[in-house]
RNA sequence: UGGGGCGUCGUCUAACGGCAGGACGUCAGACUUUGGAUCUGAUUAUCAAGGUUCGAAUCCUUGCGCCCCAGCCA
C-alpha cells in the first residue's frame, strides 16, 4: 500500500544533494514542535513528511522539542506530542531531543560571537530597540551600545546569565547590519532575560535563546541535513545561515527548506484559536472529536492510515493552498469502508407493526457482517418480529417521484429480512404519524421474494423489543463557513449542529461493541465506540463520518481573504520596476547612456536588448568584451540575455566565465560547428566550471555532425521504435512531431541541428 | 513601500525545453439486498503580453494577482 514513491520538490533537492555527494549520503530530518499546544493535522503533514523522507532515504528523523520559551511551555504538551507522533506510526528511536539540553552549548557559541565582535549586549528597553529597527523601506539606526568592547559585553552577558539583571533590562544581539533590506538581519536578538521556571531546566537558567539563534544550532548539533519548515520562515533562512556560517564548522552543514503548511476549509488550525476553543470550553477538550487535532481525530475514530493517505493525497509543494476538507473526508471513508463491519442502528425510530406476523414470534435471522463478502467475518443473529423500528425519514406520506423508500401502499425490503408493504398509517392526536401497519411477504425470507419481483428500496431496521438504546454522537464540521477566520470573529461561524447527541436503537450485537471498535451503521455512516465514555453494555457511538458527503454541493468556493484589514496603502505610491531602475542608473551614468544609444545605432540591437545590457556596468562590460571577441553583436546579445542570464543566477560577476570566453563561445555557434541545442549544453557547462569553449566541445563530443547518413539512420531508428506514435501522427496528431524530434536529438546525443532533424522527419513522415 | 516567496482543471498536485497527467469534486450511465461501495464514461486548467527556440507550463523581459517579514513568540 505504501509502495507509491513520494516525489516532490524536496525529494528533488535530496536527490540532487545525494548525486552531488553532499553530507556523505546522509539524510537527517527533524520534527521540532514547541510544547505549547496539541498537535493538529497540519503538524501531521509535517511529521509524516519529515519521518517519511528519512525512511525513504534510509536516514533518520529526530523528534526535538523546541522549548526555548519557558513562559508558554508545559510538560503536558510534551507528553501529548509524543503520544500523537507515536500514534501516527513515526518512530524517532533514540533521537529524542530538547533544545533546552543545548543551553550550555548555545551559551558557549554566544560567547564566541561576542569574542569575535559579532554580538553585543544592548541595554536599551524594548521600545527603543523596536524604534531603531526602522521600517521595510527605511533603514534602522544603530544602538548606542553597539560598539561596546568585547570584554564589556562578555562581562555583561555573564551577569545576564548569573541573574544579576532584571527581565527586560538588556538583551544579547547579533551585530549584523541595521540597514539590511531583510529586517530580520537588523541586529536580531539572540538572548533575552526571563526569570521564569522552565519545564525541564527548572530555575537553572534565566536567559533564554531566541528561535532564530537556537534553531540552526539545534540542527547543527544534531547533524540535521535537511531542516524542513513552513513558508512563513522563508525570511528567517538568511539568519539561519548567518548563525551557522559564523559558528561552524558543521558536518553535515544543515540547510533550511520551506513548504506550504496545510490549510483546511471549515475548521481552524492556529494554536491560538484551538487553545481558545478549549479554554473557553466551546469544545470538550483538546481531544474533542470536532477538532482537527490529532487527539481529536483519533477520538473521533479516524485511523492513522486515513491520515497518512490524506497526507499522501495532498502532496507537498510551495503553493499557498487551502485543501478542501472533502479530501480528508474521502480518505476517512475509504479507509473505514474496508475495515468497518456493517450493522444496523435506527437513529430516529418509527414503529412498524407487521399485522400478519404472529404476536409473539421472534425469528433469529443470520446476517453477514460484510454483505458483499460474507466469508470475511461471518454472521450474527438479528432478531426479527412483529414490532420493528425503521428510520422515520424512510417513510413519506407524499413521496417525490423518485422515492424508493416506504410510502402508503408501497413495498420495501428490510435488509436481510423480509419484504414489507405499508397498509395503514396510524396517527397521533395531532395528526402526526405514530406508527405504520404493514404486511410482510412470507415468501421473501432473506429479502428476495419468491416471484423475483423487483423491490426498489431497501431499508435498515431493528426489532422493537430486542434492540438496545445507546447514545450516538453525531459530529459534523465545527464551522458553517469555509474560512471561519476570514472575517470577523471566527466564533460566530461555529456550526451549532456540529454535535447532536441522540438516543439510537441498535441491534443486540452492537450493544456489546467494544470501545475503540469501528462500525458502519448501514445507510447511516461510520461509527466509533468512544474509548472514554463507553461502559460495558452501554457503548457510546461517535459518528466518524456520514456515508456520503452531504456538504459537497453546498460547499462554497474558498478564497483566501485577509484576516485583518491591511493598513491603507499609500495613494499614488510610485512603483519602481527593474526597467525603471535601469533607466535611473543610465540617467546617472553617461557612460552607460552612451552605450545604450550606441548598441542601438551601431550594433542595431533592439531598444529592449540595449536596455537590458546597460542596466549596470558589469553587464555592459561583459557584453563588450564578448563582442570584442566575436563581432556578431545580435547573436551575442541574444545568448547573453536569453540563456546566460537564466543560468547565472548570482550575476555575471561570480561566473568562472569571462566576457571574452563568452565571445568565443558565441563565435563557435556562429561558425556552425556546433548546433544550438549543443550550445545550450555547452553553455551550462561553461557556467558551472568555466574553461575554453572549443576544448569543452571536444571533451563533451558536442561537435556538430554534418553527416546526413547518420541523421537519416537516427531518424529511421526513432520512427521504428515509435510505431504507435507514428500511426497516431499519420492519423492527424501532428503535435507528436516534437516527440520525434526530441527522440532523434537524444539519439544523436544533442549534436544534431534540430531544424535539419525536423526536415528529415517531415520528409520521412510525408 | 524594501526584502523574500508563489501563480497549472472548481480543489490539491504532476510534467525539470518534446503527447498538459493523476486524485478529489461534479455530471451521466451500469450494477447493487446500504439512494453506500464498485465499475464505465464525460467535464474542465498552464495569470497576461512580448521575446528566445525546430518546439515553451518550463528559459528571458515586462505587467498583474496572492502570501510572508518590522515579538525580548516559534
Amino acid at each position: 500500500m505504501q509502495t507509491r514513491r513520494r516525489s516532490n520538490f524536496l525529494t528533488d533537492i535530496i536527490d540532487a544533494d545525494l548525486a552531488a555527494g553532499k553530507n556523505r549520503g546522509l539524510v537527517v530530518t527533524r520534527f521540532p514542535p514547541e510544547p505549547n499546544g496539541f498537535l493538529h493535522i497540519g503538524h501531521a503533514k509535517s511529521i509524516l513528511l519529515n519521518f517519511g523522507l528519512a525512511e525513504q532515504y534510509g536516514g533518520r528523523a529526530h523528534l526535538r522539542f523546541d522549548d526555548t520559551n519557558p513562559t508558554t511551555e508545559e510538560t503536558l504538551y510534551v507528553e501529548s506530542i509524543q503520544e500523537d507522533v507515536r500514534w501516527l506510526g513515526c518512530d524517532w528511536g533514540k533521537h529524542l531531543y530538547y533544545a533546552s539540553d543545548y543551553f550550555e552549548q548555545m551559551y558557549e557559541c554566544a560567547v564566541r560571537l561576542i569574542r569575535e565582535g559579532k554580538a553585543y549586549v544592548d541595554s536599551q528597553p524594548v521600545e527603543a530597540i523596536r524604534g531603531q529597527r526602522g521600517a521595510f523601506e527605511r533603514p534602522g539606526t544603530n544602538s548606542p551600545f553597539r560598539d561596546r568592547s568585547a570584554d564589556e559585553n562578555l562581562d555583561l552577558f555573564r551577569r545576564m546569565r548569573a541573574g544579576e539583571l532584571p527581565d527586560g533590562s538588556c538583551v544579547l544581539r547579533a551585530k549584523i547590519d541595521m540597514a539590511h533590506p531583510n529586517v530580520l538581519l537588523r541586529d536580531p536578538l539572540l538572548y533575552r532575560i526571563r526569570h521564569a521556571h522552565h519545564h525541564r531546566t527548572l530555575d537553572r537558567w534565566c536567559i533564554y535563546p531566541m528561535y532564530d539563534y537556537a534553531h540552526p544550532l539545534e540542527d547543527g548539533f544534531e547533524g540535521v541535513t535537511h531542516s524542513i519548515c513552513t513558508l512563513e520562515f522563508e525570511s528567517n533562512r538568511a539568519m539561519y545561515d548567518w548563525v551557522l556560517d559564523n559558528l561552524g564548522p558543521w558536518d553535515p552543514r544543515p540547510h533550511q527548506y520551506e513548504f506550504a503548511r496545510l490549510a483546511l476549509g471549515y475548521t481552524v488550525m492556529s494554536k491560538r484559536k484551538l487553545l481558545q476553543l478549549v479554554a473557553e470550553k466551546r469544545v470538550s477538550g483538546w481531544d474533542d472529536p470536532r477538532l482537527p487535532t490529532i487527539a481529536g481525530l483519533r477520538r473521533r475514530g479516524v485511523t492513522k492510515e486515513a491520515i497518512r493517505e490524506f497526507a499522501e493525497l495532498i502532496g507537498v509543494a510551495k503553493n499557498n493552498s487551502i485543501v478542501d476538507i472533502g479530501k480528508l473526508e474521502f480518505c476517512i471513508r475509504q479507509d473505514l469502508e474496508g475495515r468497518a463491519p456493517r450493522g444496523m442502528a435506527v437513529l430516529n425510530p418509527l414503529k412498524v407493526v407487521l399485522s400478519n406476523w404472529p404476536q409473539d414470534r421472534v425469528e433469529e435471522l443470520e446476517i453477514a457482517w460484510w454483505p458483499a463478502e460474507p466469508e470475511k467475518a461471518g454472521l450474527r443473529g438479528v432478531p426479527f418480529g412483529r414490532e420493528l423500528f425503521i428510520e422515520r425519514e424512510d417513510f413519506s406520506e407524499s413521496p417525490p417521484a423518485d422515492w424508493k423508500r416506504l410510502a402508503p401502499g408501497r413495498e420495501v425490503r428490510l435488509i436481510g429480512a423480509y419484504v414489507v408493504r405499508c397498509a395503514e398509517v396510524v396517527r397521533g392526536p395531532a395528526g402526526e404519524v405514530r406508527e405504520l401497519r404493514c404486511t410482510y411477504d412470507a415468501s421473501s425470507k432473506g429479502g428476495e421474494p419468491a416471484d423475483k419481483r423487483k423491490i426498489p428500496g431497501t431499508l435498515h431496521w431493528v426489532h422493537a423489543g430486542r434492540s438496545a438504546e445507546v447514545e450516538a454522537r453525531l459530529y459534523d464540521r465545527l464551522f458553517r463557513v469555509g474560512l471561519p477566520d476570514a472575517e470577523g470573529d471566527f466564533l460566530q461561524h461555529m456550526n451549532p449542529e456540529s454535535l447532536v447527541v441522540m438516543k439510537a436503537r441498535v441491534e443486540p450485537a452492537l450493544a456489546e461493541a467494544a470501545p475503540g471498535t469501528r462500525w458502519q451503521f448501514l445507510r447511516q455512516g461510520y461509527f466509533f465506540v468512544d474509548p472514554v465514555d463507553s461502559r460495558p453494555g452501554a457503548p457510546v457511538f461517535n459518528r466518524v463520518i456520514g456515508l456520503r458527503d452531504t456538504w459537497a454541493k453546498a460547499t462554497e468556493q474558498l478564497e483566501r481573504k485577509p484576516e485583518k484589514k491591511k493598513p491603507e496603502p499609500k495613494p499614488a505610491a510610485p512603483k519602481k520596476g527593474r526597467a525603471e531602475a535601469r533607466a535611473e542608473v543610465r540617467a546617472g551614468n553617461p557612460e552607460l547612456a552612451s552605450r545604450y544609444a550606441r548598441y542601438q545605432s551601431e550594433l542595431t540591437l533592439s531598444a529592449d536588448e540595449a536596455d537590458l545590457l546597460t542596466g549596470d556596468l558589469a553587464t555592459a562590460e561583459f557584453f563588450d568584451a564578448a563582442v570584442s571577441r566575436h563581432g556578431n553583436a545580435k547573436l551575442v546579445a541574444r545568448w547573453l540575455l536569453n540563456d546566460l542570464l537564466g543560468l547565472a543566477k548570482k550575476g555575471l560577476e561570480g561566473l568562472p566565465l569571462r566576457g571574452e570566453d563568452f565571445g568565443r563561445f558565441v563565435a563557435l555557434l556562429d561558425s556552425g560547428r556546433i548546433a544550438p541545442a549543443a550550445g545550450k549544453t555547452l553553455l551550462a557547462r561553461l557556467v558551472e566550471q568555466g574553461g575554453d569553449p572549443q576544448r569543452l566541445v571536444n571533451e563533451l563530443g558536442l561537435g556538430k555532425v554534418a553527416d546526413g547518413a547518420a541523421l537519416a539512420e537516427a531518424v529511421g531508428r526513432v520512427l521504428d521504435s515509435h510505431a504507435a506514435e507514428v500511426a497516431r501522427y499519420r492519423a492527424g496528431e501532428k503535435k507528436l512531431l516534437g516527440v520525434f524530434i526530441g527522440a532523434v536529438m537524444k539519439e544523436m546525443q544533442g549534436v544534431a541541428d534540430a531544424a535539419a532533424v525536423r526536415k528529415a522527419l517531415a520528409d520521412r513522415l510525408g
